[in-house]
DNA sequence: CACGAGACCTGTTCGC
DNA sequence: TGCGAACAGGTCTCGT
């Protein structure tokens, strides 16, 4: 599920709640359940469930796609990787198949992190700098100008497409919102970063943007069997569409791997050569 | 520094 | 129908 829209939409859910739940502002912590260990990435699962133990939530904000919960004076920070998920449910629901953790709130309420595949991660830090240190800025921030913006490309000799993932870079963006991004701004995928124009860098820009805006205001994409209610998925103009006609210009769209990631063009409207 | 491959995981889909 | 291979929204580590 989870890239910058998807983690937005999480965030935004947990934080307002909605007729059937409540918000997860005020929850205190009465106890946690760890039900696959390696998901508690700091500190020791004994530490994570006595530090947490008692806490108050108090704040629910996201960095790129970690999303930071604060609790007193430390922070939860959740990384939902490739399957990860967090809902509050009643206590009296059903445990899923694949929660691997568990806070329950003296509400009669639990946050629930479900995982199929395991990768996701939490911790649990007074200092959320040791774990969101090396992420670079916001695409969606005022701060992030056109200059910089190019600067960055500029500093850098790497293909448009890694580059664009790499969250030391830019944080958030992932195969599906890159791939589309690209797209959008009319760049191909292995284009070198430094050799891209003051326009084309403010056009990338201004699509990543864009294709990040419509994903929040879509509740982001919902694929395959984890269904979340977004629906951005109805929108992509490239992704999951190999072989079908672009839908700017009509050719057929190509699919391809791009470190060891499927990689969505259009071969008219994104050309190798800018 | 840039890049590719392998690892970490489970579940679904595709091809024979 | 059955079975293995390939693939999936992410990131880390290692070798070149």
């Amino acid at each position: 599920m989870p890239e910058l829209p998807e983690v937005e939409t999480i965030r935004r859910g947990l934080l307002a709640g909605d007729a059937c739940t409540p918000s997860l502002i005020g929850q205190r912590v009465c106890a946690v359940s760890i039900l696959w260990e390696r998901t508690v990435a700091y500190p020791s699962l004994q530490e994570f469930a006595n530090l947490i133990q008692g806490t108050v939530v108090s704040e629910i904000n996201r960095k790129g796609k970690f999303l930071l919960i604060t609790v007193d004076e430390r922070f939860v920070i959740f990384h939902l990787r490739m399957s990860g998920d967090l809902r509050m449910r009643r206590e009296s629901d059903e445990p899923s198949q694949h929660d691997r953790l568990i806070l329950h709130f003296c509400s009669g309420w639990k946050l629930t992190f479900t995982d199929t595949r395991k990768f996701g991660r939490v911790w649990l830090t007074p200092d959320p700098q040791t774990v969101i240190g090396k992420l670079g800025p916001e695409p969606l921030a005022a701060e992030l100008t056109n200059e910089i913006f190019h600067e960055m490309l500029l500093a850098r000799s790497r293909q448009l497409k890694p580059l664009l993932m790499d969250q030391s870079f830019l944080a958030g963006l992932g195969n599906i919102y890159t791939d589309e991004s690209l797209f959008t701004a009319g760049l191909h995928p292995l284009r070198v970063s430094s050799t891209l124009t003051k326009k084309e860098s403010s056009d990338l820009l201004a699509a990543i943007r864009l294709v990040l805006a419509k994903g929040i205001l879509e509740h982001g994409s919902s694929i395959d069997w984890v269904y979340r209610g977004g629906n951005f998925q109805n929108h992509f103009q490239v992704y999951q569409r190999a072989g079908e006609s672009c839908l700017r210009c009509g050719a057929p769209i190509q699919k391809f791997r791009v470190g060891q990631r499927g990689t969505h063009i259009c071969p008219v409207c994104q050309p190798e050569r800018g």
